[in-house]
RNA sequence: GGAGGAGUACCCAAGUCUGGCUGAAGGGAUCGGUCUUGAAAACCGACAGGGGCUUCAUCGCCCGCGGGGGUUCGAAUCCCUCCUCCUCCUCCA
C-alpha cells in the first residue's frame, strides 16, 4: 500500500513511474476525489461532533443542579442524526478509498530496469559453467521415474494433477535438501528459524499483497476465511503485523519452512510434467524486517544467502533483475536466481528475491521506533526463497545424472542422506 | 462438541450492577532527581500510546477501555454480534 500522503502530494509522479509496470491504472484517478470528499467530510462530522461532546457537558452539569435542559437535548438530537448521516457517507467512501489503495501495485524502485515482460530482465551475474555430457541426457522425471524416487501418476490418483509422492531416496533427498538449507541459513547467515502455520486468515493474505486482488491464486477453506499458504511469507511477514518493533532489535531475520499451495490459475498447459510447476511444495524462505536506510544493501545480502545455497550444491545458476513489467504487484525491486535446467537446455527460476520497502509493512502495520520515545516508522520488509526445494531436486537430479542413470549426491548433501553418494 | 469465566494503557489491576469533569484509581516496571564513595533501599517527579483532521510549524479538534454495530443529549459502563484467551467435561495426534 502506498503512503495516501505521499501519493496525494506527488500524484503525477506516482503514476509515471506505475505506468513502467504497465497495468491499467484507470481507477488511479479516482483518488483525488475520495480523497478530497472523505477530508471534506471528516470536518464536518468532526465539527459537529466537537459541538455535541461541549453541549452534553453543559447537560450533565444542568441536570445536576436539577435544572431544565430539555431544549439542548432535542437540539443534541438533531446534531446526533446529522452526524449519522455523514459518517454512514464518510465510511463508505473510506471504504472505496481503502480497497483503491490496496488495488495499486508498489512503485518500482530506479534501480529496476524500465521493460515490459521478462525478455526485458538484465543479467547481473552468473555463477558456475552449464554442464556437458557425453550421452543424451534425460529429463528428471523419467530419471527420477527409473530410480523410482518419485511417483507422478500415483499421486495423480490419489489427488490430481500437479502432485506427486516422494519415495525412498528421493523423499529422502527432499529432506535433506530442507535441512542442509535450514541449517545453513540459521548457523551461517545468522536468521532465526521458524515453522510457520500452513494456513492464514484473509487479514494476513491482505498484509502481505496476495489479497484483495489475487484471490484466485489462493487455496480457499471451504466454510473458513483461512487461506493454504503460497509461501511461509506470508505467515512469517504477518507474524509482526499490528506490531511496534524496537530499532535496536532490526533487522530481524528469519528462515521458515513451509509448504506452499498454489492453485497456478492461468498457466494450464504449462511445464505439465515433472517438479517444476506443483500445486504443493516445500520450500525454504528467508524474511526480513529492516530500518528502510538498510534495505537495497540487505537485498543484495539476502540474495547472496540464497546464491550461497547453490553454490554449495555445485549447481550453475544466473541472477536476473526483474524489469518493471515483470515484478509482481509488491516489490520496488526483484531478483530471480535461475538455475540451470538441462531437459529445459536453459535457466529456470529457483529463487525470487524481493525488497518491498514499506508497501508490505503499511498495510500489515509493521512499524518500529528509532529511540525508546520516538515516532513509529514503517519498517521495510524482504523476503527470498532459500531455496524452492522442489525445483532444487529437479536441477540435482538433471545436472548430476549419470549416463547409467543414476545421479551423484552434491557432496555438501551427504552427511544430510546417510553418507549416500549416489541414488542407483 | 458440552458447561462456565475473562479481555481496561509496557505488565498487574480498580471502575461495569446504579451511564455524566474517568483521558480512566492503585501497584509494578521504566526514565529523571535527592541521598550514597558506588549501589541498594527510601523519598520526590515523569509516564496513553496510537491514528486522523487542520496548520509552514505550533495551538486546537476528532477517535481510541478486544473488533464491529446499536441505544442515548452523553457509554469502559446498557443491548447485539464477532474474535481471542482461561477452567472443567468430551474427543483426539
Amino acid at each position: 500500500m502506498l503512503d495516501m500522503k505521499y501519493l496525494r502530494s506527488n500524484f503525477s509522479e506516482v503514476k509515471e513511474k506505475l505506468q513502467y509496470r504497465g497495468e491499467d491504472l484507470s481507477d488511479l484517478d479516482t483518488f483525488g476525489d475520495l480523497d478530497e470528499r472523505r477530508r471534506v467530510l471528516i470536518a464536518e462530522t468532526e465539527e459537529l461532533k466537537a459541538k455535541r461532546n461541549e453541549v452534553s457537558q453543559e447537560i450533565s452539569l444542568l441536570k445536576k443542579e436539577k435544572k431544565d435542559a430539555d431544549n439542548l437535548i432535542l437540539e443534541m438530537r438533531q446534531v446526533g442524526e446529522k452526524i449519522k448521516t455523514i459518517d454512514t457517507e464518510l465510511k463508505e467512501v473510506e471504504e472505496n478509498l481503502e480497497q483503491l489503495l490496496l488495488s495499486i501495485p508498489n512503485i518500482p524502485h530506479e534501480s529496476a530496469p524500465i521493460g515490459e515482460s521478462e525478455d526485458d530482465n538484465v543479467e547481473v551475474r552468473q555463477w558456475g559453467n552449464v554442464p556437458t555430457f557425453s550421452f543424451e541426457t534425460k529429463a528428471h522425471w523419467d530419471i527420477a521415474t527409473g530410480l523410482d524416487v518419485l511417483d507422478f501418476e500415483r499421486a495423480s490418483k490419489v489427488t490430481g494433477s500437479r502432485f506427486v509422492f516422494y519415495k525412498g531416496l528421493g523423499a529422502r533427498l527432499e529432506r535433506a535438501l530442507m535441512n542442509f538449507m535450514m541449517d545453513l541459513h540459521s548457523d551461517q547467515h545468522g536468521y532465526q528459524e521458524m515453522l510457520p502455520p500452513y494456513m492464514v486468515n484473509r487479514q494476513s493474505m491482505i498484509g502481505t499483497g496476495q489479497l484483495p486482488k489475487f484471490e484466485e491464486d489462493a487455496f480457499k477453506i471451504e466454510n473458513w476465511d483461512y487461506f493454504l499458504v503460497p509461501t511461509a511469507e506470508v505467515p512469517v511477514t504477518n507474524y509482526y503485523r499490528d506490531d511496534i518493533l524496537k530499532g535496536s532489535e532490526l533487522p530481524k531475520k528469519y528462515v521458515a519452512f513451509s509448504a506452499s499451495f498454489r492453485s497456478e490459475a492461468g498457466s494450464a498447459g504449462r511445464d505439465t510434467r515433472g517438479l517444476i510447476r506443483q500445486h504443493q511444495f516445500n520450500k525454504v524462505e528467508l524474511v526480513q524486517f529492516v530500518k528502510p536506510e538498510d534495505s537495497y544493501q540487505v537485498l543484495e545480502e539476502l540474495t547472496g544467502n540464497a546464491e550461497k545455497v547453490l553454490q554449495l550444491l555445485k549447481l550453475p545458476y544466473r541472477v536476473m533483475s526483474m524489469c518493471t513489467g515483470d515484478l509482481g504487484f509488491t516489490a520496488a525491486k526483484k531478483y530471480d536466481i535461475e538455475v540451470w535446467i538441462p531437459s529445459n537446455d536453459t535457466y529456470r527460476e529457483i529463487s525470487s528475491c524481493s525488497n518491498f520497502e514499506s508497501f508490505q509493512a503499511r498495510r500489515a502495520g509493521i512499524r518500529f521506533r528509532r529511540e525508546e520515545k520516538g515516532k513509529p516508522e514503517f519498517v521495510h520488509t524482504l523476503n527470498g526463497s532459500g531455496l524452492a526445494i522442489g525445483r532444487t531436486v529437479a536441477a540435482i537430479l538433471e545436472n548430476y545424472q549419470q549416463e547409467d542413470g543414476s545421479v551423484v549426491i552434491p557432496e555438501v548433501l551427504r552427511p544430510y542422506m546417510g553418507a549416500i553418494e549416489v541414488i542407483k
